[in-house]
DNA sequence: ACACCGGCTGAATCTCTCC
DNA sequence: CGGAGAGATTCAGCCGGTG
C-alpha cells in the first residue's frame, strides 16, 4: 500500500491532539490514516460499586465518560465518530475497535451500517482476567476486537507471512492469548494508583499494528488515553495521530513515547509477503543462463514433463504455454502456480523452479 | 428458579414441530420455555467458488436459507424471531443464541433493544477450524455464543458449582475450547454426505444445558436442524422443543433423539473437554517485552549469532527464519530446536531460550 | 495387531495487476 | 470497467488402505 503518507501533510504527525473526538478528527484531512485504533468508552452499566468476597471495593470502570443515558445516546455517539473516522481512513485502510459485550454489538452492527467491511472479529483471551467474585456468570475472560476494511473492495495491508512467523509457522487465529496489562507496565500517578482505568497492554498493539501496518504508516488512535497506540507506533517505526480529551492523559502518554526508542534496521524487519517480493519474469531465468532452453522439467513425481523454449516458454506436444498456463493445462486444474509445480534435476535432486527465483533474487539483491 | 413447568401444559413436548420459525413460535404459549438455545441462519454472503491450495473445492454454505437481499432484511427477520422467543421464554429464562462476525452484532445489538439482558459472551475456539487458504485474513478459528436474561431482573439459572466441577475446579471462562463436529457424530445421508451443513457439536450443547437448565427443564430450538440440541436435552434429561421447516431434517433428527439413552440417576455428566496443553510460540515472548526485538543471540559456544526480529524470526545476514529454521540453516543440520539452541545473555550468563518459555508459562499458569 | 500414509473435509464474506 | 493472466495459498483430525 503505498498508503496515505503522500496526503498526510497537513496531518500533525507523532502527536496527541488535545480535544473532543469528533471535533478534532472534524479538523483532519480526509483519506489521511493507513490504519485507525480505537478503544472507546464501553457504557458498562454498572450498577452501583462491586465488591470482592474479602469486602474490598472493585476499582471499575465508574468515571464520567464512561456514562451514558442509554443505548441510544451511545448509538448516535458511536455512528458520530465511527462517521468520520470512516472520512479520514485512506481507501485501502483499516479501522479496529475493541469493546466487551456490552458495547461491542452496538459497534459491530454499526460499522456494517456505515460500509465497512468486516474482515475478522479476534478475542483476546486474557491470561489473567478478574474472575466473577459473585459465581452468577462465567468469568468474563476476554475482550473482542473488530478488524474492518474501510469497503468491501479496500485493498487492504495484512502482513500474513510475519503473523504466521510470529505463530511458530502456523497461520495466526482470531483468538490470541495475552495477558492484561499490570506491573511496570501499567502507568501510575504520584500515588502509586493506575493512571488509567483500561490502559491496553502493550503485546496487543504489537500485534495489531505488525498485522495490518508497515513502516511510516500513519495510525490514529481517536481515544488515546495512555498512549499505547502510540508508544507501539513510535517503536515499531509507524507514525501516530493521537486524540484525547483530558490534559493529564495527553501529556503522560506523550512522556511515555517520549521513552520509547524505535527498532533499528535489523529488528524491525519482518517476513515478507511473496506477493512484496521483486518480481522475476521466468523468461529472464532463461535469458540470463540459469535455466538453458531445451531444459526438461517434470512435476514432483515426475508423471508429465515439458521442455523450456528460449522465450521462456513451455512445450509439450502441441501446447505451449507459460510455466503457469502448462501447469494448469496438463492437470486439467483451473490454475496452477508453476514456480512451485515445475522442478529441475540438480546433482540428482529434484528441485522446484522457485529455489531458482530465490537464488536468482538473492544474488542480485547482494550487488 | 420454579421454571416454566406448570406453563407447560399446551405445550408440545419433545417433539420437533415442522413449519416456519415464526410462524410455529406464535402457535406456543407465552412464558412456557425455561431455556432457548437459537441457531439462526448466519448471513455469510459467499460469492464466488472458494479453493484449496491443492484445487479440491470448499463445499460452502450456499443454501437458500441463508440468502438474505440486504442487512435491513436480516434484521426485520432477527427482530421477528427475537421477539417472539422473548414472548415464550419464562420471565427467568435465558436465551443462547451462536453466529459469526457475519450475523452476530446484529444479534447482539437487536437482543439488546428487545430488552435482553446480556450475561455473557462466549467464545467457542474451535480447535479444528478451517484455515484462511489464501492467507488474507486471520484464520477464523471461533464462533461467538450470547448467553442473555429475558430481562434484566430476570432470577436466571447458572450452574456455578458444575461448570467450576467441569473446568478442574476453576471458575469456568467465557471462552470455550472445543473440536467441530465431525467423524461419526457427523450425520450423514445414504450417499454418505453430510446431512446438514452446519451441525453442531454435542460437546457444546452439553455444556450449554448443563450450564443454564436442570432437569426436566423445557428448551426450545427454533431452529433445531440436525437436532443436536434436542439429543442432547434427551441425554440430560431436559423437555425439548424443536421447529424445524425442512421435513428431511425433521425425521432425521427424531430419529437421533431416538438413539439417545437419558443419563441414569447416578450418572454425573462431565464429558472432561480436552485440556489444552499450553503451547507458547516464539513470538509470543517478543510482543509480550519478554525477549526485545533487536536482541542477539548465540548458540551455546558463541561461535554463532542472529538477531531478533519484531515478527519473533531470527536474522543473520540474508538468512531468516523461525528460531528452529535458522538453528538448523546456520548449523547445516536437518533439524534443531531452537528453544534449548539459542542462548541470550542475563546477568553475565548465557541461558537457552527454553528457560524463558518456562518461565512465561508458569507465570500465565492455566490455559 | 499396529504403524504409517494418503485422502478428505470443516458456517469462508479468501488476489492482484495490467490492458 | 471487464477480462485475461500471473501466481499465491492449508490445519487438525478422522477414516480407510497398505505394509
Amino acid at each position: 500500500m503505498s498508503g496515505a503518507k503522500a496526503l498526510s501533510m497537513d496531518l500533525p504527525l507523532d502527536q496527541i491532539l488535545r480535544g473532543e473526538c469528533v471535533e478534532t478528527m472534524r479538523t483532519l484531512p480526509s483519506g489521511s490514516v493507513d490504519c485507525i485504533f480505537a478503544d472507546p468508552p464501553y457504557n458498562l452499566q454498572l450498577r452501583g460499586e462491586l465488591r470482592r468476597p474479602d469486602d474490598s471495593v472493585v476499582d471499575g470502570v465508574d468515571d464520567d465518560w464512561d456514562k451514558f443515558s442509554d443505548l441510544q445516546e451511545y448509538d448516535r455517539f458511536t455512528r458520530e465518530w465511527l462517521s468520520e473516522a470512516r472520512r479520514l481512513l485512506h481507501k485501502d485502510g483499516t479501522i479496529w475497535v475493541i469493546g466487551s459485550y456490552h458495547n461491542i454489538f452496538r459497534l459491530g452492527a454499526i460499522l456494517q451500517d456505515l460500509g465497512f467491511w468486516i474482515l475478522n472479529d479476534v478475542v483476546w483471551r486474557k491470561s489473567n482476567p478478574m474472575p466473577n467474585f459473585r459465581g452468577r456468570r462465567f468469568t468474563n475472560a476476554h475482550e473482542t476486537l473488530i478488524w474492518a476494511a474501510r469497503s468491501q473492495d479496500s485493498r487492504y495491508r495484512f502482513n500474513y507471512q510475519a503473523m504466521k512467523a510470529l505463530n511458530d509457522d502456523v497461520q495466526m487465529r482470531s483468538d490470541w492469548y495475552l495477558p492484561l496489562c499490570t506491573g511496570n507496565e501499567r502507568l501510575r500517578n504520584e500515588h502509586g494508583l493506575k493512571l488509567h482505568p483500561t490502559q491496553k497492554p502493550e503485546s496487543l498493539l504489537h500485534r495489531v499494528l505488525l498485522a495490518s501496518t508497515t513502516v511510516n504508516d500513519v495510525v490514529l488512535d481517536p481515544f488515546s488515553g495512555s498512549g499505547t497506540t502510540a508508544a507501539m507506533a513510535r517503536r515499531l517505526r509507524r507514525h501516530f495521530v493521537g486524540i484525547e480529551r483530558h490534559p493529564d492523559y495527553v501529556e503522560a502518554a506523550m512522556a511515555r513515547v517520549a521513552r520509547e526508542v524505535p527498532l533499528d534496521d535489523d529488528a524491525i524487519q519482518t517476513t515478507q509477503d511473496k506477493r512484496e517480493a521483486p518480481k522475476l519474469p521466468f523468461g529472464s531465468l532463461v535469458e540470463q543462463g540459469t535455466l538453458v532452453a531445451g531444459t526438461v522439467l517434470s512435476d514432483k513425481k515426475q508423471r508429465i514433463q515439458a521442455t523450456v523454449a528460449a522465450d521462456g516458454t513451455l512445450v509439450s506436444g502441441a501446447k505451449r504455454g507459460s510455466i503457469h498456463k502448462m501447469g494448469a493445462m496438463l492437470t486439467n486444474a483451473p490454475s496452477c502456480n508453476g514456480w512451485t509445480f515445475w522442478h529441475f534435476e540438480r546433482e540428482g535432486v529434484l528441485l522446484p523452479l522457485d529455489v531458482l527465483r530465490q537464488e536468482s533474487l538473492a544474488a542480485t539483491a547482494s550487488q
